[in-house]
RNA sequence: GGCCCCGUCGUCUAGCGGUUAGGACGUCAGGUUUUCAUCCUGAAUAUCGCGGGUUCGAGUCCCGCCGGGGUCACCA
């Protein structure tokens, strides 16, 4: 296997935006290309037709942007095995449908969808009688040519065991006759995932199938098809589930969310990326920080979890937060452009960040940091009286004081600044606490800020000045 | 229900017959921060789902049970 060209594909279907845990899917799927120096590609498996989410196609090449999982083979780019989109393969479909049907690997089937409702009142798990199986191909034919709509079920053997070795489940064997004939072409023409997917992971020479193990029941029809066909199968690794807090499997309808909203929500690309690979994936004490490179060169494919992982959003924090201290200011500042407003100053946010990206766990926890200092607060004057434990008389008196000390100061820096109130402070009357939380208070309008004298001086000394009046006057 | 997969602290996990069962996130406490967060230090938290075996010795191997999950569509 180490000297066969590795190409793997996320081959998600567009009926909607996937969610984490597919995409923590195609991650491994880009982790595994990579560390083999082999591609990556993107397929769209558009077979069903109803399900049809618009929009859902660009919110997936989104997905792969935002993470960096760059496409060697894809729809827009295209590549030598195209086209990337199923529903515009639909003769290639066709042409392997009736080679199948020729080779007695499959047959058509006329039993309307009445006849098959009823097969399930009777028992709600029962699988296809393979009424249809039992028909001549003269009969068959002849129906055919009646024009009688049908599908093509798949001929699978009705005894055995379907043996493989799957890459992170280990020996698999499932019984033959657990798998009903599945239906492979649909009345309309179009191909069922089943088939299309066999087709166009041969066709597109894949010679890794990641998926989930929700695939892992239906992969005897796949295998089947492969063997019929003459194919050699690729190699399969079903990879476990996310599940949610309440351990229910993420999906969509519990509200499960895509990177995409994840991304929105402040958390960077970068977190995302190593959270998502912690999640069924051990190295070290699992909570350093990785890039996508690091990714690739310490990636294995066998020591994937075989358990279903809690998606744990302490942990995404916990990551974003690292990742957040850990860059420079100037790239952080370019991750902010979304989240505050227009009209704030570049350099004064530069100025702020510094001081509180310690404090962030999300991109969105910096606009309500950081607003008073664009904005006057409105501070109550028993808000600071509160802070301060002295009478307003007195009050009043040590803003007077440090407004005075204040002014006398002409190199306004956080050092100066603490040397000088320290001293004041120590002759005021007022504990150090009261002294300084009425300070902080009247100037930020909160008991929570960065360290008091740096904010002053991101204020200046003629801001500061002024809201110290502006609360005794 | 049949079949299949999984089962170590709350969570992600290390562990590959002999360990005081380790780490990280989270939690709690202390220190730093004249606030909070960060940061640092420390602590608690798992009789390794349960019960039988095999073995001198089992989280590690075997069997049964229980629990969780998946699947049984002209959806992927």
């Amino acid at each position: 296997m180490a000297d066969t060209h590795v190409r793997t594909r996320n081959a998600p279907s567009p009926t909607g935006v996937p969610h984490v845990g597919n995409t923590r899917t195609a991650l491994f799927d880009y982790l595994l290309a990579k560390k083999y120096g082999g591609e990556f590609i993107l397929r769209i498996e558009d077979t069903d037709q109803d399900r049809f989410v618009p929009g859902s196609i660009e919110k997936i090449y989104q997905i792969h942007d935002l993470l960096g999982l760059v496409r060697d083979e894809d729809p827009v780019v295209g590549g030598p095995f195209g086209p990337y989109i199923q529903s515009q393969r639909l003769e290639i479909y066709q042409k392997y449908a009736s080679l199948l049907v020729g080779i007695d690997a499959a047959y058509p089937c006329f039993c309307s969808e009445e006849r098959l409702k009823s097969l399930h009142e009777k028992d709600q798990f029962a699988k296809y009688d393979r009424f249809c199986r039992k028909l001549t191909s003269e009969e068959a034919q002849r129906k055919i040519a009646a024009g009688e709509p049908y599908v093509l079920r798949v001929k699978l053997p009705e005894t055995g065991f379907t043996i493989w070795h799957d890459l992170v489940q280990g020996k698999l064997s499932l019984p033959n006759n657990e798998c009903d004939d599945k239906v492979i072409m649909k009345t309309i023409g179009i191909p069922t995932y089943h088939l299309a997917v066999v087709i166009d992971d041969h066709l597109m020479k894949i010679s890794h199938v990641l998926r989930g193990v929700e695939w892992m029941a239906s992969t005897p029809v796949h295998l089947f098809l492969y063997e019929a066909l003459g194919w050699q199968p690729p190699t399969f690794a079903h990879v476990p589930l996310l599940l949610g807090p309440d351990k229910s499997k993420l999906s969509k309808r519990h509200g499960a969310k895509s990177v995409l909203e994840y991304a929105e929500d402040g958390y960077l690309p970068e977190a995302i990326n190593n959270f998502l690979f912690y999640l069924g994936f051990s190295y070290k004490d699992n909570s350093e920080m990785l890039t996508l490179d690091k990714m690739v060169e310490i990636f294995d494919e066998k020591k994937i979890q075989r358990q279903n992982a809690i998606f744990d959003i302490q942990r995404l924090n916990y990551l974003n937060s690292q990742w957040i201290k850990k860059m420079p200011i100037e790239d952080l500042f370019l991750r902010l452009n979304t989240y505050i407003p227009a009209d704030w100053n570049d350099e004064k946010v530069k100025q702020i960040l510094a001081l509180v990206k310690e404090r962030m766990f999300t991109l969105r926890d910096f606009a309500p940091a950081a607003e008073y200092f664009f904005t006057a607060p409105v501070v109550s004057v028993q808000s600071v009286l509160d802070q301060s434990g002295h009478s307003e008389k007195e009050t009043v008196s040590w803003f007077e004081t440090v407004k005075s000390v204040i002014k006398d100061i002409s190199d306004f820096n956080s050092t100066v600044l603490h040397d000088e109130l320290a001293k004041a402070q120590a002759i005021s009357g007022f504990s150090p606490k009261e002294a300084f939380m009425s300070l902080r208070v009247a100037i930020s309008g909160r008991s929570v800020t960065p360290p008091l004298f740096d904010c002053m001086v991101i204020l200046g000394k003629d801001e500061t000045l002024k809201r110290l009046s502006a609360i005794i006057s």
